[in-house]
Order: structure tokens, then sequence, then C-alpha cells
RNA sequence: GGGCGAUUGGCGCAGGCUGGCUAGCGCGCUUCCUUGACACGGAAGAGGUCACAGGUUCAAGUCCUGUAUCGCCCACCA
């Protein structure tokens, strides 16, 4: 029987082990290695979302990167040269904290780096104070320990990612083209630098941008407040922050707003501080909201921002960087009891002045009423606990349609230029960039990041010239201002009159992010790497980050390439609890990734992950994994017993064996499935894929290979056998190869008992070469055997007897179509369930079987 | 306040764009079967007014309008 090509199965084949087999002969053929010598319109590009990797791993990622990877396999085995790196995020506020709580210290700029020092072995009570380059250090170290533990778990789940292609976000390259970048923008009039009010986040200290803000609810109260015009009367505001009364610069109602109109052009004077302001009109005021009039200060809100540029006001800011009252009373509180008063706020956090202002109020009487309590949402950096500021900084901006309407109608554009998958989420991108209130904000007071590649020149009195940044050539870059000296000066110029100073701020982290593709395809640096891998196809990615990552890579390709980034967007969904909750980083950590791969497999916990539709959240469900590692292991067993009966590799695709018309009904579902399956992973839709496929696969092991078994043990010198063997191994080798992208790891083990090379690199099948061998097969063929066989299979059920239990006599009544497809089918049929004597009987309507089982036992 | 998405048996999901035979699949559950690939298995079965109310149509899970609930995105916090 064994043929001179008989494939090796094993006698007991597992698939406990197969990821560490395999990926150490992937890592060793290089099966995944990007061969650079092909060219764009054969590469198949992908920008890798690097995972932060102070953060740990849980299993959102483990989701979503697979879904890039079955998209990555798919494409490779289409014959697209694939280019998928890995990148890691290690840059900006997340390893900066990891760092501090890891070894118990903080970056305290102003001391000396002092090179023989190590970090203590068990963080203190105290967090010690290091040097900035210290602390860079701190963070480098730490982050290269957390790669290694990234890299281990991807390799296990099977990424089929080039792993020479890697690079850090803050990397030597990664820091340069960030910089390089940044200074071309500057150079087009795209960077700018502006003194203006700024969103503070006051426990970090820095600036934050539009994009890192989120809205939380908190409790507030409205308090009445009244104002005093010069005849006497009052005016009653109404405010949920009275300690910025000294702050206070006019008041503002509606244009239309016939209450107030009478008052526009006058002024009024302020309770407690007694500064005069004017009454202004504005149409952003809203005659619905308190008393229809509200003060404007600087600055409690956007809005007050708004009418301070718009209506020109004066300044009188009375909130510090540190969140407090300042020191110094604005100039135009003149008189003794509002500097008094002005005095007890000093130094007070904005919650404290507002207790201390509200009894001043009482006590003058300028106080209408108590304070009405409500919930408001109050603006929040999404990383901080406090609520932010607005304090007046200088700061570097990157243009971005914020302040421009025909930019921003460009990069609207640009985002209906991108295939999004699914559609819908484009709407947030049009959300987004057409609620642009700003430029973005690009410079960030902070330690770890990219350095802002710039100095200032100080003049005769060691004052900053911020108008006339020192720019540094471009070779030298990346630069460290703080570390490197500016051209044309010395070290010891450093902060003298007449010499200069570094930039102290760093960007961004999405000012480096959002040039991943330049990044990774090696722009400036391997320039024929990039054109052949730039425009990429696809971006991959979660959707809170649309209007950051996505929007800001839009913004930077915009402008130095003038093109979008990439042709496709496949946006992930996030993985929920069975509470139907988000999962929490804290309780995807509970499960570690690790731990799943381990007991499920990485195919069973893949197949669970590409089971979630493109797009949609999607439950945490070991019960999938469970299903996906039933599946492998169903594989691996099918595979076994096709092989084992005889078919073999020489027969695949030999369309002169397959004869008998089950078989080729068969062979017409497989081209069916292919030209699904295909259809579905073009259009990004790799559940819909493994989903026809499956469906397929079930059917076949279920039916079709039962139907056949009898025949197929005959030797092939048998037409029927040898037409068996031809569609089995057909059929195997099309599913080893549709099942690859999702399974990578059983189906590369169960090729190669069979077939030489990786199936990861074997062709896509083809619904054209399936359908030649299935001629003018009919699937209906299959569905009506079946359905017998079902039926037979039921009264064996029914008589609660053995399915090897012996049919003496079964009469199939059914249409005359029917009766013919069974027919041609009888033998399998008959020997599927042994059945002694089977009666067709056409003329019916509609099928039925009678079935008189032999003596039970 | 504006928008997007979801709502299908106990649980997790297909189907919806392009309306059409008794609404599919998996888990779980019940019963049975140690069949020469597989007990990490196989066969069969029970279980659903497709969130609700209208409408269009010969025909609606599918299209339209509205409502409810959940999730998310956005919004100038008086």
């Amino acid at each position: 029987m064994p043929s001179p090509r008989a494939a090796h199965v094993p006698e007991k084949p597992s698939i406990d082990g197969i990821e560490l087999k395999w990926q150490q002969v992937w890592q060793h053929d290089g099966i995944y290695r990007f061969d650079r010598s092909k060219v764009r319109e054969q590469i198949y590009s992908i920008d890798t979302p690097p995972p932060t990797v102070s953060g740990s791993l849980h299993v959102g990622h483990v989701f979503s990167y697979t879904h890039t990877d079955t998209i990555a396999r798919y494409q490779r085995m289409r014959g697209r040269e694939v280019f998928y790196p890995m990148g890691w995020d290690d840059n900006g506020l997340p390893t900066e904290r990891r760092v501090q709580n890891y070894f118990g210290v903080r970056c305290e700029p102003s001391l000396p780096y002092d090179p023989s020092f190590t970090p203590p072995d068990e963080p203190g009570k105290q967090q010690l104070p290091i040097s900035r380059r210290s602390f860079v250090e701190l963070c480098e170290k730490l982050t290269v320990e957390d790669e290694k533990a990234f890299e281990e778990l991807w390799r296990r789940l099977g990424l089929s990612v080039d792993w020479s292609h890697t690079y850090q976000t803050i990397d030597g390259r990664a820091r340069a083209v960030s910089q390089r970048a940044f200074l071309r923008n500057l150079s087009r009039g795209e960077a700018y630098q502006a003194e203006a009010p700024t969103l503070w986040d006051v426990t970090f200290r820095t600036a934050v941008a539009q994009a890192e803000l989120e809205d939380r609810e908190r409790d507030s109260a409205h308090h009445a407040i009244t104002f005093h015009r010069a005849d006497g009367e009052t005016i009653t505001i109404d405010t949920t922050r009275p300690e910025l009364i000294p702050a206070c610069v006019a008041l503002v109602a509606h244009p239309d707003d016939a209450r107030y109109q009478p008052l526009f052009g006058t002024t009024v004077r302020t309770p407690i501080f007694d500064v005069e302001v004017p009454v202004v009109a504005h149409s952003l005021a809203d005659p619905e909201k308190g008393t229809g009039v509200a003060m404007i200060c600087t600055f409690g809100d956007i809005t007050d921002v708004t009418w301070w540029r718009e209506l020109n006001l004066p300044t009188r800011a009375i909130i510090g960087r540190d969140g407090r009252v300042i020191a110094e009373a604005p100039d135009a509180i003149t008189s003794p009891n509002g500097r008094s008063a002005f005095a007890r706020l000093a130094g007070s956090t904005a919650h404290t002045a507002r207790q201390t202002i509200v009894e001043m109020l009482r006590d003058s009487g300028d106080l209408v009423g108590d304070p009405r309590p409500i919930k408001h949402p109050v603006k929040f950096f999404e990383k901080g606990d406090k609520p932010l500021e607005i304090v007046s900084t200088r700061q570097w901006y990157i243009r971005n349609g914020g302040r421009d309407e025909l930019l921003r109608e460009r990069l609207l554009q640009r985002g209906s230029q991108l295939r999004w998958h699914p559609p819908h989420m484009k709407v947030r991108y049009d959300n987004w960039v057409s609620g642009l209130n700003g430029d973005w904000l690009i410079s960030r007071q902070r330690f770890f990041g990219v350095p802002l590649p710039l100095w200032y020149p100080l003049d005769g009195n060691a004052e900053p010239q911020y108008g006339e940044p020192i720019i540094p050539e471009d070779s030298t870059l990346p630069i460290d201002p703080q570390a490197d000296t500016p051209p044309g000066y010395t070290e010891d110029q450093r902060g003298a009159a007449n010499g200069f100073i570094g930039d102290p701020d760093i960007m961004d982290t999405w000012a480096t992010s959002s040039l991943t593709p330049q990044i990774a395809g090696g722009w400036s640096y391997d320039d024929d790497l990039f054109a052949r891998v730039f425009p990429m196809d696809l971006r991959p990615q979660a959707h809170e980050i649309i209007r950051t990552w996505l929007f800001s890579t839009v913004v930077r390709a915009d402008s130095e390439h003038d093109t979008v980034p990439w042709s496709d967007v496949a946006i992930s969904g996030w993985i929920l609890d069975p509470d139907r909750k988000k999962m929490s980083k804290s309780k995807g950590n509970v499960i570690t990734p690790m731990d799943l791969l381990e007991e499920y497999g990485s195919d069973g916990v893949r197949y669970w992950a590409a089971s979630g539709r493109p797009g949609t959240d999607t439950a945490f469900d070991t019960g999938q994994m469970k299903v996906g590692r039933r599946l492998a292991i169903k594989v691996l067993n099918a595979s076994k017993f096709v092989l084992g009966v005889g078919a073999d590799a020489s027969l695949a695709f030999d369309s002169s064996a397959v004869t008998e018309p089950l078989d080729r009904a068969l062979l017409a579902r497989l081209a069916d499935v292919v030209s699904e399956a295909t259809q579905a992973f073009d259009d990004y839709n790799y559940a819909k894929a493994l989903e026809v496929t499956e469906s397929f696969f079930w059917s076949f092991t279920d039916d079709y290979v039962e139907l056949v078994k009898e025949r197929s043990y005959r030797t092939d010198s048998d037409p029927g056998a040898r037409s068996a063997h031809a569609t089995l191994a057909t059929a195997l080798s099309v599913l080893h190869r549709l099942f690859a992208p999702v399974l990578p790891f059983v189906t590369e083990e169960v090729w190669s008992w069979w077939q030489s090379g990786s199936v990861h690199r074997a062709s896509w099948p083809g619904a054209d070469e399936v359908s030649a061998l299935a001629g003018s097969g009919d699937p209906a063929v299959l569905d009506t055997v079946a359905a017998v066989l079902s039926d037979v299979r039921r009264a064996k059920s029914d008589a609660k007897a053995s399915m090897r239990t012996d049919v003496k006599h079964a009469e199939v009544r059914a249409t005359d179509e029917q009766i013919a497809m069974l027919a041609d089918a009888r033998d399998d049929l008959a020997a599927a369930g042994r059945i002694s004597t089977l009666d067709l009987v056409d003329g019916a309507t509609e099928l039925s079987v009678s079935v008189e089982l032999a003596v039970t036992t």
C-alpha cells in the first residue's frame, strides 16, 4: 500500500511543544525575513504599532497583534514580500513612571551627572534624586529588559515579524528621525513657537496637548456673585471658580441678550478686589447658562482663552505652574483691601483659595445665597489626577489644521483617501479633525524623551533670544542640547552672557510616534529601503488613539511627503470582561498572556483572537480558546488519517484522478470556500475567512471523510480509491493553507509531514485550480448524501445503538433529481451507513428515509 | 448637547449592505456510542415572539421612522 512518496506521519501526533519547535525552525530558516531586493509593488508593508514596553502585555495586545499577523501571513502567501517590523515604544511618561517606581528614584535636573551612580538594590521609601543623564540611563536599561520579555511572547504567539527589523522610539535612529522631521517642519514654517495660554498639568508640571485631554465628572458648585456698577446697582454672575475673581478681566454676555445690552461698553468693579472691568459682548456667551453673563478670567477654561484673544483683553494670571496662587497680586489690584485679600490667597491651591474666597464673599455680602452643588465635566490630563490649569508659557507647536481652515480641509481629505476597516471608524477621525481648536503642542517639560533639537543665544544680560534658535547640523543628529554644544560656541559659554542655552524641553511622544512609518522604513538613513516600503499598506491600531497616533501620522506624512502614510487602516476592538466592561489593565495582568498560550496553545489563543470581528469589541473567552485548541488537534488527526489512507502529495491537484461525482461535489464546494476566504482576507476580514474555512473543515471530516472511508481503503489501482485519494490530498493541501494564517503552528506541523518547505511560504490556494478539478461537480450531491447519512445516524442514535450497527434495509424516497445524486454515491453511502440493502425511490416531493436496523444487541 | 456602534435561545457570536424555503454556528445542557484518524473523541437532541412600537412590502431578523438599554467618540467646565 505505501506509495513511494508516503508521508512521514508521527505515530501519536500532538500539538504540545510545537510552538518552540517551529519558532526555532522559522528563525533558523529565515521564513519571515524581508527581502529588500523587491520593489514597492511586490511589497506589503505594515506600520506595526510599537507596544509600550513599560507597561505589561495583556490579552488585548495578543488579540490585536494576532489580527495583523493573519493579514501579514495571508499577504505573504499571496506572493507579496511582507515588511513586518516590530517597534518598541519606550518613550515618554509611562517609562519615567516605571523607572521611578522600579528603582525608587526621581529625576532632579539640577544635579550634576555622577558616572559611578548605581541604583539601589531595593527601592527606598524616599525617592532618591538623581541627575537627568542617570535617569535616562536607567530608563534605557529597564526598557531593554522589558523588550526581551515582549519579543519572547511575540515569538511564542507566532507573529511572523522579521526580527532583524526592530526599532525603539527612543533609540538613536528614532531620535534622529524625530529631530530631523521637526527641523524640516520648522524650516517650512510648519513648526513654530509661541508664548500663549497652555493647558497645564500641575502634578507633572508640563504642558499637555488637546489630544491628551479627557473629561471627568467632578463635584463643583455654582456661586452667584455680585459685581458693582458705577450707579450702585449690582450685576450677578454665576461661576464655579470664584477663586479666579482676582484674575477677572471682563464680564461677557451675548450681543443679542437684551438684558445686558445696555451695559455693553460700561464698566463694573469686581467684588473684594475692586478692579474695574468692562462688560463686553461675544457670541460664545450663552444666555441660557447661569445668569447669562459670565466673568472672563485669565484663565479658567479654554473659552476664557478664546474671549481673551478675540476681545484683546489684558492678562491677570494668578495660578502658577505648581497650581497655587502666585505671590504677587496682579498690578490691576490697587486697593489696600484688595491687596490684603489677595495676600490671604497667595500660595494656596486653587481648591483652598476657593474656600477662602467664599468666606470673604460671605463677609462682604457679595455671595448671593449659598453655593449650589453640581456635577460637571472637568478637563484632566489623561494620565493626571488633578484638574488642568491654564498657564501662559512658551511652547512649540506643529500646524495641524487647528488654526487653518485650508489645512484642516486637506487633512480631512487625507482621511477620505484611507480605506478604513471597519468603515465607520472614519467618523472618529472626521470628528476629531473638525473639532480641533488649536495647533499641536509638541513641547513637554519632562526629562525622558526626544529633546527639542535647539539652542538659544543669550544676549549681554544672559537673556535667551527665543526668536533666533540655533539649529544643529543635520549630520550631527540626534543631539541633546543639554549636553551637546551648538556650532560656533564652546561648552563654557553655556548659560553665560552672550553664550547659549539648550532648549530644556522634550517633544511629545506622539511627535516621535507619528513618524513610525519613517522610522521603521528607514527615511533619511536608508532611503533605498524607504522607497520600497512607503507609503505603507497597513496601519493596524486601536480606536482610542485615532485622534493621536493615526491623525498625527497623517499630519507628518502630509507635510513631509505630500501623501497619506498608508492605504489601509485596520482598527481593532477592545477585549471586554465577561461583565461587558472594558478589560482593565489590572485584570488583564492577572491572566498573563504567556499562561494562556501555555494552557490553550498559541493556535488556540489565536483562534479566539481571529474569531473577533474586525473593529468589534470582543469578550475575553477561554471557551473559544478551548475550541481553537480542539480545532488544532482535529487538524492534526484528520491530516494523519487522510495521509494514512494513501492520499499523498503526488495526487493533489491530479485532475485525471478525480472521477467520482461525490469527490467532484466536495471540490466544487471547496472552490467556493477558497473564493470566499480569499475575498474575506482581501477585505481584511480574517474572522470571516476563518469561519468559512472552519465550517467547511468540519463537514469535510464529519461527512465527506466518513463517506469515502471504505472506498479509500482500497489501493490506488482502483479508480474510485484513486479519485478519493486525489480529492483528499487536494482538500488537505488547500485546508492546510487556508488555516495557515490563523493556526500557523499546527498547519506547519502537518504540512511538514507531506510537503517540502514552509506552509507559510506556500502559495495561497486559488479557487480556479480547485474548480478545474471539480469540473461539473455539484455541491448539492454532497448535501443530499450527507442528509441521508444524517437520517441513518439519527435512527441509530434514537435506537441507542452504536454507529457501527448494521442497517438491514434502508429506503430513501426523494425527488428524481435527488435520487439521481444519491445513485451516483450509492456505494459510499451504503458503506458509511453500513447499509446492507439500500433502495432509492424517486418521484417523491421531499426527502425521507426509513431505516430498519439489524438486530440490536 | 452632537455622533458612531451594539441589542438574535443560559453564555459567546454569524446572518443585515443586495428582504424570500422550517433563523444558523460554537460553548454549556440532555441522551447515546470505548466505530480500525481523533475520548484533547464521535452521533443525536432539547432550547430563540431576532430589545420595543409603528411603517414600507405579496413577503422584514434583514429596509425606513421613533423609543429604550448598553458601550464608545466628540463637545466652550459660567
